[in-house]
DNA sequence: TACACTACGTTATAATATAACAAGTCAAGA
DNA sequence: TCTTGACTTGTTATATTATAACGTAGTGTA
């Protein structure tokens, strides 16, 4: 992973478009990143980034995709953590719960938050190619959900919206 | 069940607003109407309803709420069919490919379609408390997520908006 | 140190979902 | 009418995803 200095730059593309997933990019930058941005948050928090959730936080940052609870576990067990089910699924859930990951139900699988901190209802682009989990920017489509739920009066606590399709290399006909 | 004629009238409020589910309405006609509906979809598509399909489609209308496979699968274990999972699973997962009924991943859970027939993206509004689900109206919804995927070069095949939050009657309180 | 609290590792099991095959149904054409 | 082929159902078995419950160990504080 290439770390870099900074926390929050909007001239790193990783940094400034929420959904660079597709586009080429420093991946280093968006790892490192959230990682700096995770401890702060979780100091401020009063919540402890422990070894086993850090890892977890690490593997899911490796590249844009949704792993399995089973796949980080496995992960988890080659490198000494313990090997069963509730090792991987409290530390995925600890981090969903601090915000820094987020679960893709139509998946059964997780990604880290690529901009932990901020407001945001989460929005996934996937591909259904290459399995490639984009955060889009979502605001304007909570701002429309928002609204049919004032229609019918219904008071949104917590949205998820999944969209699968084909990302622009996998349009191509590109393997990815 | 109450059964009427019409097929689709909008002065009855199952047919007019497609949120009615947290109003007080005729529920009668919601199923009624959908069911008839779904013979000439079917018919048009040149598939069949076969009775352990059409008896699944008639569980999931008998109220706005999301079923298990497994919910279901009892259900028609006790009325003489199979009791096996495949049998719950191929018959939803048929109602799902004819737009007869949605999945609902947030509670791995099936709904019936209230508007079968007409092109629609799917909006869930779950209440946690009494776990009705209604479908919203979500062409707006559909509309902003399709720009943020005009965006970053991504096309959209199928979406999946889920809600959860509180209905009308749960925010008062009451038990529902 | 003693205490409360949190996190971790383990065993066991629950809940959800699918693969693969055999047997029955139905409609279209020989 | 018979046959064929596609489709549907039922069954066995198993895969995948997820949680309950309990004991132990680490952490910070009085």
């Amino acid at each position: 992973m290439t770390a870099h200095s900074h926390t929050h730059d909007p001239a790193c593309p990783g940094c400034a478009t929420p959904d660079v997933a597709f586009g080429a990019h420093d991946h280093g930058h968006c790892s490192a990143d959230v990682m700096a941005r995770a401890d702060i948050l979780l100091q401020a928090n009063g919540a402890r980034l422990t070894p086993v959730r850090r890892r977890v936080l690490e593997i899911l940052l490796e590249d844009h995709r949704a792993l399995g609870a089973y796949d980080v576990l496995q992960r988890l067990a080659a490198e000494g953590f313990g090997n069963q089910p509730p090792v991987a699924y409290r530390a995925l859930d600890f981090l969903v719960e601090q915000g820094l990951a987020h679960r893709v139900d139509r998946l059964n699988a997780f990604t880290a938050c690529m901009h932990p901190g901020e407001a945001h209802a989460p929005a996934f682009l996937i591909c259904r190619v290459c399995h490639t989990v984009a955060e889009a920017a979502a605001m304007p489509v909570r701002a429309a959900l928002d609204k049919a739920a004032r229609a019918v009066g219904f008071v949104i606590e917590r949205s998820n919206v999944e969209a699968l399709g084909l990302c622009p290399q996998c349009q191509t006909g590109a393997t990815c």
